[in-house]
DNA sequence: ATAATAATAGGAGATATCTCATGTTTTTGA
DNA sequence: TCAAAAACATGAGATATCTCCTATTATTAT
């Protein structure tokens, strides 16, 4: 992780400029962080020290459990506030969120800025629709998995996820995703396979019969 | 449903005021609703026209799938806002809030009093923290869910929910909220009873061994 | 370039959970 | 109070998903 200065910040904030979402000054408020691949922005049990908001990269929220399972609970992909919970509850982080590219976040510093932002319609108006939009996708997301079986979800989310038929995620990522076993996920792809609707290439798969592939996605509410 | 006048919806709004969450005046915009049990408090598909406060009874939050499946999202109970989603987002309601027993809420037109709602920062704070504790309950909820067999949550939630170690939940609303079979549910019921950790009674079940019980909902995270 | 690490792949058997079917008991509404 | 509806109960067989194991590629770091 590395704190910009001097060009590379002036850059990036004046890139992605943020202050729209405040009423009041908040430059003097804001480091800019960037963090490689791989790196944590946030890790389960530290103390919060900022409020980031992601510009650039893509990064992946989890959780650990006791039995030592691993759930991959979303994707995070820009403009997105990260540790907004924190602000808010006077709580330690509960889950962790590292990055899977090299990741831009401005960070607001918490200790300097809490009350403020506390007290600013403008940011809290913008944070209610953003928590509230949040709310919706996950709650979606959960009540669908736990009402389908993963055959229909992979079915969506090769829709979702590929480009010009290729699909081309990493297994062990998808398979934390949809808090499945990495076999159940390799075994559901080879049954896409066998009926003929996907196909194994070298990078990732192919679809052939996108008509029944949607047909399994429709399934679902 | 009725919509309270007079006496008694004095007396409700005296009982429960919600002035301190606004730093406007609510009072021209509050209505007092009185849903008997099995009343639609909202239901999906239909257009918002008031952010509810569920001030006294219990009520259940649902949403139903294309494949049939009702998945019962949380139970509800007071104090607590119903429609704010719709509220910040121009949306129609996505879910379904059903009561299990007679509810009193307050409801605040959203069309007379959304703008005010929407620049009042102590409203949009409280707000704020409301959504994001919801968040974070239903984070857990479901990563959990995902990660643990039925016998662990059951153990946590009859943990929970006994009382004098009387557990006397009704069986069709419970397999809905753990999006299990009813079948499944009486299954891992019965596993718990021959484990010798509860016992059937007329009414439901007795806890005999919590330490075991306690064990088992130890397990998750 | 090479060793270490992560990702892919698939077999085999176990277990968690589902669907369907059927009967009994409790609750509820006219 | 009686019939209808909802809830409870349980068997049997199917299926979705898991765990454990063992190889074979890619990737990554030194």
């Amino acid at each position: 992780m590395n704190l910009l200065k001097g060009l590379e910040k002036a850059y990036y904030l004046e890139a992605y400029t943020i202050q729209s979402l405040f009423s009041f000054d908040i430059s003097p408020f804001i480091q800019v962080f960037q963090f490689d691949k791989g790196d944590f922005i946030i890790q389960e049990g530290t103390e919060p020290e900022y409020l980031f908001y992601m510009v650039e990269g893509k990064a992946k929220l989890y959780v650990t459990h006791k039995n030592g399972k691993v759930s991959l609970i979303n994707f995070l992909t820009p403009p997105i506030f990260m540790g907004e919970i924190e602000l808010l509850n006077e709580e330690k982080y509960s889950k962790s969120i590292q990055t899977s590219s090299k990741c831009i976040c401005l960070g607001i510093s918490i200790e300097k800025c809490k009350e403020k932002l506390l007290a600013d319609a403008h940011f809290l108006k913008y944070l209610c629709i953003f928590l509230s939009n949040k709310s919706t996708a996950h709650s979606t997301k959960y009540t669908k998995h736990q009402a389908y079986p993963l055959e229909n979800k992979l079915a969506e989310f090769i829709l979702l996820s590929s480009h010009q038929s290729i699909y081309k995620e990493k297994h062990t990522e998808i398979s934390e995703y949809f808090g499945v076993s990495y076999r159940h996920l390799l075994h559901t792809f080879s049954q896409l396979s066998e009926a003929g609707i996907i196909e194994k290439i070298k990078t990732g798969y192919k679809v052939i019969d996108k008509k029944k592939l949607q047909a399994l996605a429709d399934e679902i509410k």
